[in-house]
DNA sequence: CTTGTACCCTGACCGC
DNA sequence: TGCGGTCAGGGTACAA
């Protein structure tokens, strides 16, 4: 469920916790939660006993890396969760174990995943090189300017809001931030994403930049499942304009907003404000 | 190459 | 209360 914000606000409250601190068990209680097809058994084998140096944000993707030179990537998907302490927690709260990974400072990270569409795999640095060069660039850093966002959508036939979600693309947005971005530049969904103005493209690109680091400073959107680490909500729920708002009014121009499938997922736009 | 669709999985919710 | 249908902050394999 998790976008940039998410995953962002789960590494800051990851990498303090975890920097330095070595694995010393690992249980694995579902195989599909170890992507890439490898078996539990070398899965751990191969992170047992490693020191982690940090964790690292890409895309949506959380990366530990470990002494000296592996990569533990975490995708959270759509449930993804983790809790650390010296206790498992509440199953009321944490009812799908996935991952445990004991510390040797007798804290254990639980990985908790209801559907269990994410999890881990272990990559070597080349390995995970060739696939963070197919990830097209991070929002946030200033080194992503307008002109960047126009050369990434440049020539793209499919609806704005498709491209804004294609990792390959952009990193890091998903369906959320991809509705409210489109509102906040009044630019509608269903616009071919190579058919946008300049004045278009730097609105957009402003507004994706605003919404992501208005997210983050909320630690992220608590709609249903998404947590920070130990159960910590975010609030942006409270700040979102049209996500999960059909039928509610337009907070502009008091019409009702609309929802529609692209790509398999629900959009919410105004059809009034969005041109 | 680009684009769209099906699928992975469980749980919550809604109408009957 | 039960049951079926729909939907959920994602990514990937595969078809067209």
């Amino acid at each position: 469920m998790p976008e940039l914000p998410e995953v962002e606000t789960i590494r800051r409250d990851l990498d303090p916790e975890l920097r330095g601190r070595s694995i010393e068990r690992v249980r694995v209680y579902h195989d599909d939660l170890i992507l890439g097809g490898m078996n539990r058994r070398t899965f751990s084998g191969r992170i047992r006993d490693r020191r982690i140096l940090g964790v690292r944000r890409r895309a949506k993707y959380l990366l530990f890396d470990l002494a000296p030179d592996l990569i533990v990537r975490v995708q959270l998907r759509m449930s993804g969760r983790f809790w650390l302490g010296s206790r498992r927690p509440d199953p009321q709260e944490f009812r799908h174990p996935g991952i445990d990974l004991r510390l040797d400072d007798g804290r254990t990270l639980f990985y908790d995943d209801t559907r269990r569409l994410g999890g881990f795999d272990v990559l070597e640095p080349e390995t995970w090189a060739a696939a963070e060069s197919r990830i097209g660039p991070e929002p946030l850093p200033r080194a992503f300017t307008w002109r960047v966002l126009a050369d990434r959508l440049e020539g793209a036939r499919a609806p704005i809001k498709n491209a804004l979600l294609d990792q390959r693309r952009l990193a890091g947005v998903g369906n959320i931030y991809a509705s409210e971005a489109l509102y906040r530049s009044g630019i509608d969904p269903r616009r071919a994403a190579g058919s946008l103005s300049e004045s278009e493209l730097r609105r957009l690109h402003r507004e994706v930049r605003a919404v992501l680091r208005e997210a983050l400073r909320s630690a992220g959107t608590t709609f249903q499942n998404y947590r920070a680490v130990n159960g910590r909500s975010g609030s942006f729920q409270t700040r979102l304009h049209v996500y999960a708002r059909d039928g509610s009014p337009c907070p502009r121009c008091g019409r009702p907003v609309t929802r529609i499938i692209q790509a398999g997922r629900s959009t919410f736009f105004c059809e009034t404000c969005q041109s």
